[in-house]
DNA sequence: ATTCTAACA
DNA sequence: TGTTAGTA
């Protein structure tokens, strides 16, 4: 299938799917006219690339993990060093979290000081 | 009608 | 990422 497919059945933009092919993350094949032709595989990949980036991670390291993950539309890490990582990366997230959560305390702390203000 | 590359109000 | 120009 060509990009215009691939774009309908996924849900993503065919700008989208050009930049994830320079970023490595798809290789589909030329024709002569220079088209992109998709395999119908392409389209569940498509789908791992949109739940990876959802869960946060950056293309350099999806083009890294869509190696390690099952053919299927929910992936599953299959090698142990990806899962290090994830891991890796949520303890981040729950970083972030706690600041955040601080940064919200602060806050909270200086609007009850302008309601006491009036 | 579709897709391609390159570039930016 | 959207969009647009000029092509093939």
């Amino acid at each position: 299938m060509r990009i215009g497919e691939l774009s309908r059945r996924t849900g993503v933009s065919e700008r989208a799917l050009r930049y994830y092919e320079e970023q490595g993350l798809l290789h589909p094949e030329r024709r002569p006219s220079g088209y992109r032709v998709y395999r119908d595989a392409d389209v569940p990949q498509v789908r791992r690339i949109r739940v990876l980036l959802a869960a946060g991670l950056g293309i350099a390291q999806i083009a890294q993990a869509l190696p390690c993950l099952t053919d299927d539309d929910l992936p599953a890490p299959t090698c142990p060093e990806l899962v290090a990582e994830l891991v890796k990366h949520r303890d981040r997230i729950g970083e972030a979290i706690d600041e955040l959560e601080t940064t919200r305390a602060n806050l909270d702390t200086i609007i009850g000081a302008d309601r006491r203000a009036g």
